[in-house]
DNA sequence: TTTCATTGCGCAATCG
DNA sequence: CCGATTGCGCAATGAA
């Protein structure tokens, strides 16, 4: 009865288990408590009365290149939640409380970097995953030196990008609410005209019974047009 | 041909002329101008071949409390920028290169506050609008003092909340797209259903027609039921 | 590798 | 004063 929720960066590495979501990395701690919730509400097991309260979902991983590999464990008595951080370089609008999720309590612990604050749990069997939280902490990329003309004209180039693809969201979920209500109104005419199709066959079935009740007993009303 | 857009922080103030969002404050320049060209393209008047290469739109406000009341005139021929900037602090994060719109050429100038570089029009008969944008510069709010307690709260709970309403836009759009699909599906049900019942219909006038050439001429066919 | 497109997120302004 | 919305920039990631 353990679940495990592994956030990495690799697509390959995604288990794909209970986030079928492609983002799953840059999903917020408190996001992802309210998915297990939504899971675990939904999972027709056991009653799971109250709302689980996952402990920590702190060490925001804001602005930084944090969560290289998260992993998240989840027990069904003693909700415990395992965290590895690799940071490569101080957060820098870090500003020291961590998330609040919607529902749950909130533990602050370390406010800041460290690759060293692991293990908030506090039951049961865990083992040592160390290995695995800790993939490759010293990466030291490029540091793209922050003020650099370089840097400032990718990241104006990705607003302007991020500025058109949200135009475009925009748009299309307009075009999907007017879509919705036009085969809405479209929906009643049909239904009307069904009505009225219905109600003129019925007429003209009355007639033709009617008619049979005159005419006599032909038999087979069945007469194959031209 | 001078059509003007105001940008003001009180809606009691919006005119509402072109720009009907509510947000329009927050809109940036370079959305702005691409609304202006859609409007401009989408007016039957004049050809309009350029895309009327909007001068300016710099100034970026981003974490700043800028645009107090901006305003942006632009003429037929000649197109023309003025804006004016009542700002209350130093943008942090201001890095100095200006928006960059999509499609448009992007001119910078004066990459920090000021309320001093208004009027970068070059035609025309531009009043003193001076008095429009500068409404209360000087307001010296109540410095927040970034690092306060108060302040952190504050903007946990609003993180909290802006997480809530996102995932509840999310529920929303999937919903009306599902909704859209569902009413798509059913559209096409009851498009087969009333080709049925035509055809169901034909049938029965062409057995109708046929009973009058043989049963003799009655005259008339409608009979009332029970 | 580079570029653009998407997306989650925090911030600030604003609405209600 | 509070939460809810929304535009925006940033960073991570996907996609080509």
């Amino acid at each position: 009865d353990l679940i495990i929720l592994f956030r990495c960066e690799q697509k390959s590495m995604l288990p794909n288990l209970i986030l079928p979501t492609k983002r799953c990395p840059q999903m917020s701690d408190s996001r992802v408590s309210s998915v297990i919730q939504e899971w675990v509400s939904s999972y027709p097991g056991q009653p799971h009365s109250q709302p689980l309260n996952p402990v920590a979902s702190n060490q925001a991983a804001q602005s930084s290149q944090m969560s290289q590999m998260d992993m998240i464990s989840y027990g069904q008595s003693h909700t415990g939640i395992i965290r590895g951080v690799a940071d490569e370089r101080v957060a820098e609008q870090m500003m020291g409380l961590p998330y609040l999720s919607y529902n749950t309590s909130c533990l602050s612990s370390n406010p800041n970097s460290g690759s060293s604050n692991h293990h908030q749990s506090h039951a049961g069997a865990q083992q040592d995953f160390s290995s695995f939280l800790l993939p490759r902490v010293p990466v030291t990329k490029r540091s793209i030196s922050k003020d650099s003309v370089e840097y400032r004209l990718r990241r104006e180039r990705n607003n302007v990008a991020v500025r058109k693809s949200r135009d475009k969201a925009r748009r299309r979920i307009l075009l999907t609410q007017q879509r919705a209500l036009q085969l809405q109104e479209e929906n009643q005419k049909l239904q009307m005209k069904i009505g009225q199709l219905t109600q003129e066959l019925d007429t003209l079935k009355h007639i033709l019974s009617q008619r049979h009740l005159q005419g006599g007993e032909d038999g087979a009303p069945q007469e194959s047009g031209i």
